[in-house]
DNA sequence: ATATTAGATGACGTTACGTAACCTGCAAGC
DNA sequence: GCTTGCAGGTTACGTAACGTCATCTAATAT
């Protein structure tokens, strides 16, 4: 049976050292074997656990809830709680990129930008209201969600869709013509976000489309009005007859 | 002219009052103007630092030189490095998620999963060799990146066709054929990589593959074997002649 | 024999605030 | 007039997850 020392360890997993006598020292973890001389020795079931660690870490949850959970979970639970994180992220990221492109558009348009717009857009990407355990309890959903992306309550879609409609009001409001880079980028980038979510079945677009255009209560979505929805088409006819 | 206290300031930018009076210990914000009674009163152009000050720290630079930088960058210099820092978030959030998938799949297929494949996989996606500075010098290069999205330098690409190598040799290794359903996850993956990087450019796209045949002291590319090549191909006429 | 490693321990430092204890000025209600 | 509550203030200590010395020990290399 293999046994690595604090220094391989340290190396192979990209931990400090430090890291790993400060995980023992609060008992996190503590290596399987010890010296005479108060050298740490760890097995590969060390390793696993370390590896465990790692990724519970990385969904920032707190090393004292780390130990009290590691025994707990299995590898499948982490590793399906850990890709249920990093969609998260994904998708708050994906919004302040969309965020920021619009407000390095706007400065370029207006050389300097009001002050409401600007708290606007950042307040948005803001705060991450979701607590660790949320990545949790969801369980079978994963799978559901990857066979069927992106549509319903997965709010990065949402959170994109506002967004532009935000750019699409700014732009009506500014007398910003459909048929200017803006709007073109608009088109695009709204063609971008119908195909990520239908995933090229457009039928299934052109229903979400349809249903849009109903007053949002009946169908609990953000609303849309009549003149955005105009501007919209306009924008995507003037990039499809394109080329 | 408008003015506002601790508390107003704290509920609108959504940051403490501490942290608020905090900075202005630190001599990072100090509000233009002060009570007789020490009552802090922020002005609009406070309020422009504040926010310039927020999206700074998101770039995870420390305080410190936050103050010292705040005075010498303008609102579009910190956005656009703003964005090329999401940017290079996404790319890693996105090999990171790949990997997780790749995981999930294993311990599907595999049950229990062998140590170093998990080794291997995880460690890509771990230390962010990049500091803050990084994204400032760029200057106009963001621009040209946004035209001609993900090709050279942009390393998420690299990250991810290197992923899929890993789970190709993988597959070679333990005789799973490219007709199986991983084979077929593989090409899917596969295609979706090659339309971002290309961007539908199917020309330049087979050039691309044409280099990649070539052994890599010649190109600075990640070689590949002839073997995952013809593995490769086998997979991608398998989807292709799907439908 | 000596120098260099690779390990260990103990103590203090760090960042960006949170939190608790306690004080102040002012408007409203009794 | 008095209390009460609230929004502001200060001072001071606490926190997480280590980084960074300083100092010590055992084993290996020259």
């Amino acid at each position: 049976m293999k046994r690595w020392t604090t220094g391989q360890v340290s190396k192979q997993r990209n931990v400090s050292v430090r890291t790993l006598r400060y995980y023992d020292q609060i008992n996190l973890l503590t290596p399987s074997f010890k010296d005479d001389n108060g050298r740490r020795y760890y097995s590969e079931e060390d390793l696993f656990k370390l590896e465990k660690i790692i990724i519970l870490k990385s969904l920032s949850l707190p090393l004292e809830n780390i130990r009290d959970l590691l025994d707990r979970l299995s590898y499948k639970q982490i590793l399906i709680s850990h890709h249920n994180y990093l969609q998260d992220r994904l998708s708050k990221l994906q919004t302040s990129i969309s965020n920021t492109k619009s407000l390095i558009n706007m400065i370029d348009l207006e050389e300097s930008l009001s002050w409401e717009r600007v708290s606007q857009l950042i307040q948005i990407s803001q705060n991450s209201s979701k607590k660790w355990i949320d990545y949790f309890e969801v369980d079978e959903k994963v799978f559901l969600q990857e066979s069927i992306p992106n549509l319903g309550n997965n709010d990065w879609t949402t959170h994109q869709y506002i967004s532009l409609l935000r750019r699409i009001e700014w732009c009506i409001k500014h007398d910003i013509k459909p048929e200017s880079d803006e709007g073109h980028q608009i088109a695009c980038e709204l063609i971008e976000i119908s195909n990520v979510t239908f995933q090229g079945d457009t039928k299934l677009m052109e229903k979400f489309w349809e249903v849009r255009k109903l007053p949002s209560e009946e169908t609990g979505l953000y609303p849309i009005s009549e003149v955005v929805l105009e501007y919209v088409e306009r924008c995507i006819a003037n990039v499809t007859g394109d080329e």
